[in-house]
DNA sequence: TTCATTTATTGAACTTGTTCAATGTTTTTA
DNA sequence: TAAAAACATTGAACAAGTTCAATAAATGAA
């Protein structure tokens, strides 16, 4: 089932009591959500925080002039929220939608913050889950300033596969930070080498 | 003094008792620093966290051609670490320099994680800051695909104009992700208007 | 199955940014 | 205070990446 897979999550980045666990994630709820439906869209307030059980999502924004650029992609046993507008409750700058039909397990704001309140530990799990992330990010940033985009693409498919396999060019070009078009000619530049 | 400093930076992420207050900024030591000095070399371990008193700091990285990145700059009222060394204890992939004759209050890890076990409350504390800290380098991941030299440019001396004035024209080349003589291009042309 | 829509590819012209080298300016240090 | 070192500027040639437009291929909905 998939709680089992979420309290495994939690497990791997802080140890809580099994009693701790179970009435953790007891307070999420699981929702199904069609391919290109929005679990979130950009100005609205973020009401949850996510955990993918299945499926594909993309977390991204659109910019003035009108082109998107995706912060990340997440998969099965990924975490999935805006954490400003989340935590903060103001409106959000991000939009979530399903690439694929897609599961999630949410947590809503007013259940997180009990939680906080009734288990310690749990400030101590996101406390650890938001520096992971934030370490992950800084590497990522590194790597956009010093790499080329042909460094990008190669290294995105070399981490993660399973991911670069469900995405379109233009998806992946706008985590790149690059054009579609150059994407097509760097995947076919390498291809023929 | 400086200690009161970071109690009112401690005081603006999460409210702690004053005792809680005392007990945590007394693990602080404070530091001085000379101008090019190093307080944290990369490959060594990261042994301490950092609230800067006074002065200015880089942090970055040297990659495999020998070209520098800025992660960030700080200043007063800003906190440096190599987060990732710092709590797993694993050598650094960073470097913190000091720019200028500088001062921090340090706590070490081990104090660090006891002051973990002892107030709870500091779980919170670093779990927001930690978060606040996230939101802003994901906004800046989304406005390095987005915008151009000149943009990223002009937004680093509208945001931070008293770090600007403290670096050379490298220093912040090394920030935006471009080469210091196009970042010279880019100042002169915007006189020019 | 077919038609419409979305996605991918390719080329040409263009823009952004880099590299290298030369020169001038500022800062540091002896 | 002079010399050395570090930093900034500029131009020319080049490389990386964009834009636009045309065409082909794949996907999805009726």
């Amino acid at each position: 089932m998939s709680l089992d897979l979420l309290k495994q999550n939690i497990t791997n980045n802080c140890k809580l009591s099994a009693k701790e666990l179970d009435h953790f994630s007891a307070s999420f709820y699981s929702k199904s959500i069609a391919k290109k439906e929005y679990l979130l869209q950009q100005g609205e307030i973020c009401k949850f925080e996510g955990y993918v059980t299945k499926g594909c999502f993309r977390v991204f924004t659109i910019d003035q002039q009108g082109k998107e650029h995706v912060l990340y992609f997440a998969v099965k046993d990924w975490w999935i929220t805006d954490i400003d507008s989340f935590t903060n409750q103001n409106t959000s700058f991000l939009s979530i939608q399903a690439l694929e039909d897609s599961k999630v397990l949410l947590i809503n704001h007013t259940d997180k913050e009990r939680v906080y309140k009734e288990i310690p530990a749990v400030e101590k799990l996101f406390r650890i889950m938001t520096q992971k992330t934030l370490v992950s990010l800084q590497r990522r940033m590194i790597r956009n300033l010093s790499e080329t985009a042909d460094e990008r693409y190669l290294n995105f498919i070399d981490t993660y596969p399973e991911i670069a396999q469900k995405l379109t060019n233009l998806q992946l070009a706008s985590y790149l930070g690059i054009s579609h078009e150059f994407l097509s000619k760097i995947r076919n530049k390498i291809v023929l080498k």
